[in-house]
DNA sequence: AAACAATTATGCTTTAAAACATGCAAAATT
DNA sequence: AATTTTGCATGTTTTAAAGCATAATTGTTT
């Protein structure tokens, strides 16, 4: 598939938000300079350290933002879904990666040299508040993070890691089942926790009838109290 | 002291990084919108869930920037000196408050209508500039932060944050003494512990000739080592 | 100055979560 | 099909940090 197919295939699809605020002039600049990347489960697409080149968008499958930690212990930062936009902070805040960017399965990734995008947004208002909108949210978000993260139980936790796993992906067509199968690893890795403990929890889970779990595939049973735990218990 | 003279004393002091990027008018709008307010030691300057209406710009003393969690533990998130700027995330973000600002010491601290300020930006790219840029580096701070408290142990974190405290305030005339006299409390809320365990490591930190303890003035003896603890064990 | 409150200091106990160990099942590779 | 690898499940042990108690010190108010 050609870039510009491929492209105006994800526009015609879902009309992202950042696309509606360019100019004529600045979406033909960027049909010629998009470039349309595949990565296959797991792949890295940018690590920790690099120095900030693109700005990337997801246009088909899932990714993870996350820091490797303390003895090989990774904290997942942010999900992505289509049509987001990610690895800009780092070039923004001029100073390489702080974390790395990895594909949860095959997916489909637009790249943008970033200076182009730093010219369009010299001259484009409406794309300077779209950053600093997504980079306020962003924050406001880390920062209730460090909080949960630290201050929460067990239980509290992973009950959040599920929530936002909804709000990130939402449910299949029954309206139950998550959208998103991740590795028991990776939910401990969202929810601040080893994976013996992730498995353990959500077995707990199952059992007050909370969740039902098969295999990967995890239906939501009761969100209300998951809502519940996450906020106290 | 009236409005115009306290904030001109102050850029005359320490030209803010802001100030330079304005245009005449706009600096006469600011100077027509500008008040001073005088806040005492630990009065809280807004809150979580407030909505934002000002731009904060710190003159003069020290400020947190904090959000109460569970059981009433408090972690500070950020810390500000003269003349920093603050409270303008959540206005961007077009949210509430997610966490409260107080003053650390009695201080002086500059409020401008973010509404004005967001005309502003509206018509100076640098302006804007400047606030992407913040965000991006406050943005990777707070990621920073979530796996260095979640995962460094008791150690570690506190040997981090004496080191943000060398970073954000500075050193005496002796070179060697923290320019900031915190309550072990706060240490604690800036080091994700309890009050306790602060003083405890403080105590075991003067034990092994690191830092000297004076009541609240803390002496920094050996550096690079609490660089190595902040990093390792 | 006396009385009171807040902060700092230390020791002891409890506990939540990590670390470790082992078994089993399902995939993947040969 | 047999073998190896990977992921899931669960029980046991260990440990880092919280919680609690008490005392000493310092600071504040009357």
């Amino acid at each position: 598939m050609s870039i510009k197919s491929t492209l105006e295939k994800v526009i015609s699809e879902d009309l992202a938000e950042i696309w509606s605020l360019l100019k004529s002039e600045e979406k033909r600049l960027i049909t010629d300079n998009f470039e349309v990347h595949n990565f296959k489960k797991n792949q890295i697409i940018y690590a920790e350290k690099d120095n900030p080149v693109y700005l990337w968008c997801l246009l088909k499958g899932k990714v993870k933002l996350y820091k490797d930690g303390i003895g090989g212990r990774q904290q997942i930062l942010r999900l992505y879904r289509p049509i987001q936009y990610f690895g800009y902070r780092a070039y923004f805040a001029r100073e390489p990666y702080v974390s790395s960017a990895a594909a949860f399965e095959p997916s489909t990734v637009g790249s943008l040299p970033m200076d182009l995008v730093k010219s369009m947004i010299d001259n484009n208002r409406d794309l300077a508040w779209f950053f600093i909108h997504e980079l306020s949210k962003n924050l406001g978000g880390s920062d209730t993070k460090i909080v949960t993260l630290t201050q929460k139980h067990i239980r509290g936790r992973l009950a959040e890691a599920l929530i936002l796993l909804i709000d990130n992906y939402g449910f299949e067509e029954d309206g139950k089942t998550l959208k998103i199968y991740m590795a028991r690893e990776d939910i401990a890795n969202l929810s601040n926790m080893t994976t013996s403990n992730a498995i353990r929890t959500l077995s707990a889970f199952a059992q007050e009838r909370i969740i039902t779990v098969d295999g990967r595939r995890i239906k939501i049973v009761d969100e209300a109290k998951l809502r519940q735990i996450s906020k106290f218990g």
